[in-house]
DNA sequence: CTGAAAGCGCTTACAG
DNA sequence: CTGAAAGCGCTTACAG
């Protein structure tokens, strides 16, 4: 008796059958007899066996797994995509591997090359701010990939992402029947070094959104209610010195329209420290219902991300791509959906 | 000319050597010749040869990667633990993986057992709310297992987590410091189903570190300051009914200590309800130093988990395991650290 | 229904 | 310094 784990060949020996008819009874083919397969069965469970995975991958080809590899930020509204990616995975006979970047010396591409160490077949990138570069390296290791969160201005990859420029459209239309007349709009930057943000295309879908809303409803175009935010990825801002100046010079927006979520926090915080009361002065409305809309004073009225979907979508169309399926790039943009909460409604407080 | 990856054998036969040579070469073996060593490289470099990791690892007879099991929650504080442990795991040439739990069926255990097929060769399980269980599974999976933050009142496994009772000590301290006498601590529960929560270590730990300043500090013990919460984990929630209670009946807290950040969004909702503004009338504390601090109004006075430390502690005990050492189930408890914020002191806000 | 053999792509003693 | 051979633990045509 050895103190090591057990092989398929140990049960055979113990079994007194082939190491074939061990594989076979194991991996339930039916060219085996049910006798044979209840009594190697009951074995390979003494022993504990566990076939091991390496090995199996080596002989099949393949490990029938693929990498998400997520962002080196601290709002993870990816968690909720993970978690539909990896279900769909598991539909499929697929292990999910979630390679965060953070801590990897060289960011994304070296991520994306180590992989090609690890028994994976396919790689999910989320949030990259250039896909080229994202595309470039998955062909040096010879991976399919799929991008989640156009973040990327140019699409160089099969991408899935909400229905940004729809989803602001409908929520300003929200605020614009809510009687607001003076909606602002914030988080663009013209600061393109912003890491992850900068002019990432769901930002600039977001505010054309924002416009078509304005535009339609015959509202005073007020280019100076589109604020220019320096530092947009920044949570530990206390307040937002664009918005402060706005306040000050006597614009009186009734609404604000956060490009996310996460924008809200200090917003709601200039709005406080200037005597103005959520959504009695002002309406606040965000995009993305992430975690920050609920922790927010009064939580946040927000168009919800479909992340479920787009989960599942980006396995779907990744495990296509690996059996074969050549993959244009473009965009598969998913519907959003309004949630209302008490920063545009005093009944909802 | 093939269209599939190319490996090691192809390499020799372009190379004009043996197979042993070229995995010499590659592998960096001093018993190459420098010259061989280069035309190897070069060829292998334009053949966009990698190594197969599966094949590697079977002759090895391992995959050098380990795994980290994380919960099913959105608050991803654990992210940053995470980050470290990446990096602590790269320092010793090995991979990590991250599964999460959320979106297996069977949860944690299942994703435990589901690791028999994945070449990794430890697991970090985090936030787990039974250790017993955590370590059966690994046990009959034949892999080593470490635990990071201390949820699981039993504690059955070599584990890692901040100093929660001193940290609750320290925070108390501070606001009795300020001036604060009447205490309320929030965050207790006696619901023990509440889901990764319940009657956890660190909960008890907490409570007790609050309870040491306050007994120290001489203040008149007051129970009723002490709230149980019937659903600390659910961010949903608008405001706290037991704490809309306690003021009602007029007792008048000067601070509130909640045990997690988490909380304090609810908490900040009520107390603003209730006319209170903070910290003129009431200072709030946390503890974790977790991204909903950041967003709140005020920014919330914490402790900080040592999240970095955390992380390398957890993968250094884990590799130890790995390489054949016994761990003691106990704990592992790192120093945290005082943050101070606006939730606390006027002139931070 | 079952077995013996070949082989997935590497690495590493063993010879020379 | 280099090569031929064995083998890691499986799976799968190929025979019977």
């Amino acid at each position: 008796m050895t103190t090591s784990r057990p092989n398929l060949a140990d049960v055979a020996r113990i079994a007194g059958v082939g190491p074939a008819t061990v594989s076979r009874a194991l991996n339930g083919r039916p060219d085996v007899s049910e006798k044979t397969r209840e009594r190697i069965r009951k074995i390979a469970d003494e022993l504990g066996f566990r076939p091991s995975a390496t090995a199996r991958a080596l002989r099949r080809g393949s490990f029938r797994a693929v990498s998400a590899i997520v962002p080196d930020l601290v709002w993870g509204w990816w968690e909720p995509v993970l978690r539909s990616a990896a279900e769909a995975a598991a539909d499929a006979g697929f292990h999910l591997f979630v390679h965060p970047i953070a801590g990897t010396e060289g960011g994304l591409e070296a991520v994306i090359e180590g992989l090609a160490n690890v028994p994976t077949e396919g790689v999910i990138v989320v949030s990259v701010p250039d896909q080229a570069a994202a595309r470039d390296s998955c062909e040096r290791i010879g991976l399919p990939v799929v991008a989640i969160d156009d973040t990327s201005r140019s699409v160089q990859l099969a991408s899935v992402s909400a229905k940004n420029r729809d989803g602001a459209r409908t929520i300003v239309e929200h605020l614009i029947s809510q009687g607001c007349e003076r909606i602002a709009c914030v988080g663009a930057t013209s600061n393109e070094f912003t890491p992850y943000w900068g002019e990432g295309l769901f930002v600039e879908e977001r505010v054309a959104g924002y416009r078509d809303a304005v535009t339609a409803a015959g509202l005073a175009p007020a280019e100076e209610l589109v604020l220019d935010w320096s530092s947009p990825g920044d949570e530990s801002i206390v307040t937002v010195p664009e918005l402060d100046r706005l306040l000050e010079s006597g614009a009186e927006p009734d609404a604000i329209f956060c490009l996310a979520d996460l924008l809200a926090a200090p917003v709601l915080r200039t709005l406080s420290a200037h005597g103005l009361s959520v959504p009695d002065d002002v309406a606040v409305a965000g995009f993305d219902d992430e975690r920050a809309a609920l922790l927010l004073d009064p939580q946040l009225t927000t168009m919800r991300q479909p992340y479920d979907q787009m989960g599942r979508l980006a396995v779907d169309l990744l495990l296509r791509a690996i059996s074969g399926e050549r993959l244009p790039a473009r965009r598969h943009e998913l519907e959003t959906e309004l949630v209302l909460r008490g920063s545009t409604a005093v009944s909802l407080r």
